[in-house]
DNA sequence: CGGGCCCTGGAT
DNA sequence: ATCCAGGGCCCG
């Protein structure tokens, strides 16, 4: 569920309530939760004082005073991790892992479709020897998140590689924006946004785009992302919240996704909804006309 | 490179 | 009862 401003808003809220605390005890309450871990993998975390709280794409994880393994959580389609100044008295709801901390304050890794994850995972460099993501200056990352392309809100992303390696695929450019080897943290939400920003038709193949089009897709998702974590990102239900349990109020200014039967707000043409790769898609029929750009194949 | 699958719960 | 959901990965 939640992508990159999600995920970043969730980190800022780690970030603030975690960073130079000891994580006195880590309980996981869900075997299916640390399935990528082997069972012993958390005992030696506990103890230590959480030194960042890092993201790349929609991937987070905590880096831990003279740990070589990170702790990496993923939280999938439904993952939420809440803060309580206090350790909750029953269990949560759909409760995975609880990290105990030594002020007497816990954050809690909820997750209802159980597709999120809590691991460890080794620190290694990085290949370009830049930081590794967000609220990390440390040139590592987790082995885990390696093969995860950089975000379009990471000063270190190499545009210019990006948009070469896009344009070297023939596949739908919306799939090319889901498909986080290339340029990670977009999801299916902002996936829309961007394309109806540069008024791309989702199923062009992404090799037919111009390669000046595939570098504004990716700076327009960056422009996107940025504005939807300006105001907490994007709420459509209560599954999506912060570190506090508040919604994002991106919703209210989105262009295409979820605005079926809406008019498009650059020409009133009504948005229709399609399925590309196996997920809704939403488009404006008129700006986002599948020959606009009279595409010719590589 | 497209399709299907991993889950639970809310809407239809 | 059936469909759908904001992710990611594995399979053929």
């Amino acid at each position: 569920m939640p992508e990159l401003p999600e995920v970043e808003t969730i980190r800022l809220g780690v970030q603030r309530r975690l960073r130079g605390r000891v994580l006195t005890d880590l309980l996981i309450h869900s075997a299916r939760a640390v399935r990528h871990s082997e069972p012993d993998a958390f005992g030696a975390l506990a103890g230590r004082e959480v030194i960042e709280v890092a993201r790349r794409g929609k991937f987070l994880w905590l880096v831990l005073e003279g740990s070589p393994d990170a702790l990496v959580i993923h939280l999938g389609m439904s993952g939420q991790l809440l803060h309580r100044s206090s350790p909750p008295a029953a269990p949560l709801r759909h409760a995975a892992a609880t990290l105990l901390l030594d002020d007497g304050a816990a954050l809690a890794f909820v997750d209802q479709r159980t597709f999120g994850y809590i691991r460890t995972s080794p620190l290694h460099a990085t290949v370009d020897g830049q930081p590794g993501g967000e609220g990390t200056e440390l040139p590592h990352v987790p082995e885990s998140v390696a093969h995860i392309a950089r975000d379009p809100l990471d000063p270190h992303l190499d545009v210019a590689a990006a948009a070469e390696r896009m344009g070297a695929t023939s596949s739908a450019i919306k799939r090319v924006l889901l498909d986080q080897r290339y340029v990670s943290g977009i999801g299916n939400i902002y996936a829309d946004e961007a394309l109806w920003s540069v008024s791309v038709h989702p199923e062009i193949p992404s090799g037919a785009l111009p390669e000046d089009v595939l570098w504004d897709i990716v700076r327009q998702s960056a422009e996107v992302m940025r504005a939807a974590v300006r105001v907490g990102g994007t709420s459509f239900d209560s599954l999506y919240v912060d570190t506090d349990g508040e919604s994002g109020y991106f919703a209210r200014e989105l262009a295409a996704y979820g605005r079926r039967g809406a008019p498009c707000r650059r020409c009133g043409t009504l948005i229709e909804k399609l399925v590309v790769g196996g997920r809704a898609t939403y488009v404006c029929p008129s700006c986002q006309a599948r020959d606009r750009l009279f595409p010719t194949m590589n």
